[in-house]
DNA sequence: GTAGTGTTACTCGGATAAATATTGTCCGAGTGACATCGG
DNA sequence: CCGATGTCACTCGGACAATATTTATCCGAGTAACACTAC
């Protein structure tokens, strides 16, 4: 039971570049400084979440990575679950299968106990995960937090954030089909 | 995200103990044969939950474990902080702080909305665990699973039971403080 | 027959190694911007 | 002055180590049962 550090980075990213304006790019370089990270180790997730569709990347100069889709479309479900991956924390084993005395696996066609109550929890778990998107995250952090942390924000997502003259919509594209 | 393999045996292991009559114990070696697995590594966790004050465990032939108390008193969720450690999932870094431009402390004293997410969603899926009592496993495995795995089960328990003399209430020792 | 005693076999407990997943780093492929050159 | 072109610097992407965590195993300490002996 013990998320990856990079769950954290990633959401924290998406929440950034939920800031920057229409269909301009951050690089992933400008990320990890404004986290304090290390922009290799950074590069992996923003490439698993751009894998998952989350985010877009743009190569080459100017380029770096934006929102695939609008804010109020991306949940914190989405971003935990492309980056610790869809499958379940508890994964049940049937071990209740390999006692000493075999018996026939009719027995087990009902679902194991334990495996659903796990289950259930786990279902509370990702709707309340659901429930958010990052566009919440960003209205809350411009409502309630601090006035100097916020301007320091804006300016260095003003800095850092780089147009892309092909302006009209979206023509990107996206390495993986995943 | 990721549970270990062990919470499943100790869950399993649990609600087999819940089983046994009295004061009687069931050695671990019993449990291992059980579910298949690994007797060494199993007493690894089955340690792991007397240090926790979920079983007790009796030394010495005719030796083995027991629940500490009732199993209407054992949720899921002791068992799973006990086996995974009670510190949560998302550990919040506090990677905000680590900007290019450091701001005084006094503009984080709110705390990290994500953060605030994060363990919202993780009460829900605690609370969920909390709900569910070993007894009640017990009880629904004993109306709803199937009739030959339940004789199987019983057949099992009544054969590696081991009845404790010193009958009257409760002279066991517990090894770790923790 | 009963009490005492020594042996024995069985239990859990912690220390030790192997396997796996996570974290961290590096170098290469690709692309658009920019400067240069020609018209 | 404008356009085409070649170079270049900057980007992401995937392959390659280091570390931490989990999993698995073994051997030792402790204890109560059992058998044996003496009374």
């Amino acid at each position: 039971m013990k998320l990856g550090e990079g769950v954290e980075a990633a959401i924290h990213c998406a929440a950034t570049l939920a800031s920057v304006e229409g269909n301009s790019t951050m690089p992933g370089a400008a990320l990890a400084e404004a986290f304090g990270l290390s922009p290799s180790y950074l590069l992996k997730h923003l490439n698993t979440l751009t894998a998952a569709r989350i985010l877009e990347s743009v190569p080459g100069p100017a380029g770096g990575y934006r929102l695939a889709r609008a804010a109020e479309r991306i949940t914190l479900l989405d971003i935990v679950l492309a980056v610790e991956g869809r499958e379940p924390a508890f994964r049940c084993g049937e071990i209740r299968r390999n006692g000493p005395v075999k018996i026939d696996a009719s027995a087990y066609v009902r679902p194991c106990g334990i495996n659903a109550a796990m289950m259930k929890a786990e279902r509370a778990y990702r709707a309340a995960l659901a429930e958010v998107k990052v566009s919440d995250m960003v209205a809350t952090y411009a409502a309630e937090g601090d006035p100097r942390s916020i301007a320091a924000t804006c300016a260095f997502v003003e800095r850092h954030q780089r147009p892309q003259k092909s302006g009209s919509t979206k023509q990107i594209q996206n390495p993986k089909q995943m």
